[in-house]
DNA sequence: TCCATATGTATGATATAGTTTGCATTAAGT
DNA sequence: ACTTAATGCAAACTATATCATACATATGGA
């Protein structure tokens, strides 16, 4: 699937843990995890939810061009 | 949960019907229908995959500032 | 009037997102 | 050396997205 490499700098540019993200947006941190492996395809809420926690928006974090 | 009406407006300024739309990201009618209707949270992937056959971004569709 | 298309909605089945628990490794602090 | 925080990963479970099928209404064209 891809590793989310965004979400990983965008999470460490705001020097939070995996756990810090998932306790904000109210995950477990095995999510949070998996997210960042890429080992699911989360859902448009749960992304929405990550992207607030962060700072940055729904294209910042899970758009590509093609 | 609140409807897309973006989405339907994106899709119908393609001319576009729940049904073709449904054929071009390779779910069912009742998925797209759902959808718009707030009746679910679809997987980020295939709301990629609607933003694509729509021509329009994430942002433009499933994003809301606070 | 009849037929086709577009849409809303419901239900039972299946796939998968997300939880819980747990174990292992690495790096930092004491 | 010991402890703690951060992370990767796996198995079994629960919740829910999505499918397949179906019925209903509205609209427009022949």
């Amino acid at each position: 699937m891809g590793k989310n490499l965004k979400m990983k700098a965008a999470r460490a540019g705001l020097d939070m843990s995996q756990k810090e993200l998932a306790d904000a947006v109210d995950v477990t941190r095995q999510t949070i995890s998996a997210i960042e492996r890429g080992d699911y395809n989360p859902s448009i809420k749960l992304c929405i939810r990550i992207c607030q926690a962060l700072h940055v928006t729904l294209n910042d974090l899970f758009w590509e061009e093609n």
